[in-house]
DNA sequence: ATTCTAACA
DNA sequence: TGTTAGCA
């Protein structure tokens, strides 16, 4: 839609370039492009910039904007999800072969298994107190 | 038209 | 997080 989107007319799907504008990130990974663009001042992504200061992201920023997502509704503070980018980073370079590396990963499971569980536990006493507020209907 | 930074009736 | 202002 921008005419102003950098090498939009007719340039061959590079892999990885950073072509995406933020409000059509923000778009597709359905957060405010005030969203995205403090989570990139804060660091858990490395947007380029066109000639204009305009921030531009790439296929692989956008999955990256996809796993902060994720992790939002379990709690993550910023500063975790750095921590847990920075893994996964790692971890699709080198793989978790390295024990440290494999030992961050199992700390990541168990972290956000253990956030599933407290996120269950609400549910279910949101099962609860609806079952109480219908048992008062006539 | 869209984004940028900074700041807060 | 939203929103607004004044630019580019």
């Amino acid at each position: 839609m921008s005419a102003l989107r950098p090498g939009e007319p007719g340039e061959l799907p590079a892999p990885d370039k950073a072509v995406y504008q933020v409000g059509e990130v923000a778009e597709r990974v359905r957060l405010s492009h005030r969203t995205v663009r403090y989570y990139d001042d804060q660091g858990l992504l490395s947007a380029a910039r066109s000639a204009g200061n305009y921030r531009l992201y790439s296929e692989s920023d956008i999955e990256r904007m996809l796993t902060i997502r994720r992790m939002k509704p379990l709690g993550f503070s910023l500063d975790e999800m750095r921590h847990v980018l920075g893994v996964l980073d790692r971890v699709d370079r080198e793989s978790a072969r390295a024990p440290e590396l494999e030992l961050e990963l199992r700390r990541a499971i168990d972290d956000v298994r253990e956030r599933r569980d407290e996120l269950a536990e609400k549910v279910a006493g949101a099962d609860d107190f609806l079952a109480a507020l219908r048992a008062r209907l006539p």
